[in-house]
Order: C-alpha cells, then structure tokens, then sequence
DNA sequence: GCCAATTGCATTGCGCGCAATTTAATTGAT
DNA sequence: ATCAATTAAATTGCGCGCAATGCAATTGGC
C-alpha cells in the first residue's frame, strides 16, 4: 500500500484556499478578453471601477479598499495617465496628497464597460443570481474572518 | 440627486469577482506568517504541496494542476533548487522533460508544514467544518464554471 | 532515412504585489 | 517659532504571472 508523505487535510485539492485562489484566476481568465477592447488589466479595471463610483480621491483612499499600497498603484496611475484615463494632480490643501481624477475619456470609459458585468454574469451562466449572491456574501464573510484573525 | 456614473451591477462592493479576489488575497496575507518559518513563498508552498503528494513530476505536470506555466515555474523551480529542497534533473527517456524530485531536505519540509492545516483552520475559527467544506465545494465548482465559458 | 510539425521547457519583456526605504509636507509639543 | 514625530507618495528590489518567442528533442508522414 501506498505510504503518503502527508495527511488529506495537505492535498492541493481538498483545501479551500486553493479552490479561492483558483477561483480567481479563473475569473482574471475570464475578464481578459472583455476588458482587452478598453485596453485594462484586470486590476486596472478594479481601480477604474472605483473611480467610476467616486471621482477625484487620493492613492490611499483607492488603495484602502483594494487592499493595495503606493507600490502597486503608483506605477499602475501612472499607466492609466499615459492611457489618457485619468489625471494625477497634487492637492492644493495637503502637497503630500495626489488626487486622482477621471479625464473625459475615463468617464467616457464606463459606458464601454457597461456590458461586463452580464457578460460575467453569462459565464456563469448555469448558477443562478440568488445562488451566486448567497455565496458572494459567504466569500466577502470568509475573507473579512481571515483578515480579522 | 446624485448622478451615477455607472448602475448597482458595476459597483466593487457588490462584485463577485472582487469578493473572491479579496479573499483570495486574504488567505495570501494569512499563509505569509505560517510560511515564512519555512522559507517559502505562497505559491511556492503549492508547487511543495504537489510534490509532497506525488514526487518527481514534470514542469508541466506541477503546471497543470495549479494552472501556471514554465514562464511563472522554471524560475520558482530554481530558487527552491537554490534552497536545496528540489533536484531538476533532464528526464533521460525524453531530453525535452525537466523532473522535478524532492531532496531530503524538501522532504523533510513537509513535517514543518503539517501543522499549517490547522492553523489556517484556526485563523478561520467561527466557520465550523461542514459549513467550509460546502462552500469550498461551490467555489471550486464557479471556477470549473468560469473555464468551461 | 529525411524533413516538417509538434512538444517541453527556457527565456524575455512587461505588469502586478509587497516590504523596505526615501523624500517631502504637515502636525504638534514645547 | 522651532524641531521631532507623523503622514502620503514615490522609489527600489524581488518574486509571481503570463504572452510571445526561441530552441532542442521527439514524432510522424513519406
């Protein structure tokens, strides 16, 4: 008989942060050829979403609910500036701040994505919406214990 | 009235993708701690789970399974060679296949790792097993959706 | 046997992601 | 007012992650 180096809780596939972290590569899979005719990466797009919700904030108030710092959103602002998306510009009040503000063809920019939200809905398109917002709100629940812990 | 840019659907908050993208950052965040006394990074740590279930793999037989492939491998491969926890040996039926085999020492790393199981059980504590392991189920099974689209 | 197509891996280039450090601006205590 | 502590971004260095390319070994058709 077979003599395993580890126990079945050690298995890649029975654990549960291999199948999260899967899960979204899958879904970073899946984005990529909806958001490749507006020319975004998959995190440039999260942080164009937020600015489609709210407009003009500065790096920390993007990065705090992204979970990213100044080292990962610099470079990536300064990709979307090069793009025409947005202007990086230093707050009058407080020059230690750079606020970010949509240009015209950022605001421009959410219409074309208007679309990917169903699309992304139609990729998963044998699981109903009650189903998938049930375990939307368990993921978001999981996640919130891990970083409480 | 405020003026939305964009509808509900469109807002990170209520996302999927991001709920998962979260938590899979999340579980990245909480393995760094259990990890670091082992020398290995996150996806390290997985390219180790793998082979401490089934020595002496190929690139693309570890690639396979954790959806990666040699651009991401052959480099990682090479720093835990450089730990000396893996051999990379040219397979001598076929020159074209590098396997993978664990050195003593990587063997050995699996008994430090046994207890990051339960640890990481822990670090979800208020979650009870069956509750985990159905949800587990559903994320695995969103993913294998999201490919199959 | 010979040559084209395929396969498996390595390499290159670029974009995240993060820890650690640096720089500049602001705040606060004295 | 002055100066130390704090704060916000930017920078640096390194490790993923992936597309595209390169290259050597193998396979298959003839």
């Amino acid at each position: 008989m077979s003599s395993p180096l580890i126990p079945a809780e050690m298995r890649l596939e029975n654990q549960i942060c291999f199948a999260v972290h899967s899960a979204a590569h899958a879904f970073a899979q899946a984005y990529k050829p909806l958001l490749e005719p507006l020319g975004l990466t998959y995190p440039q797009y999260l942080v164009m979403l937020l600015l489609w919700e709210k407009d003009d904030r500065s790096v920390s108030e993007l990065g705090t609910p992204l979970f990213l710092d100044s080292g990962t959103l610099t470079p990536l602002l300064k990709r979307l500036q090069t793009q025409g998306l947005i202007d990086r510009t230093r707050d009058p009040k407080d020059e230690r701040v750079t606020r970010i503000t949509l240009t015209d063809k950022g605001k421009a920019l959410a219409k074309q994505g208007q679309s990917i939200p169903q699309a992304m809905l139609c990729a998963m398109g044998n699981m109903d919406l009650p189903h998938l917002i049930a375990l939307r709100d368990q993921v978001k629940a999981l996640g919130q214990t891990l970083r409480a812990a």
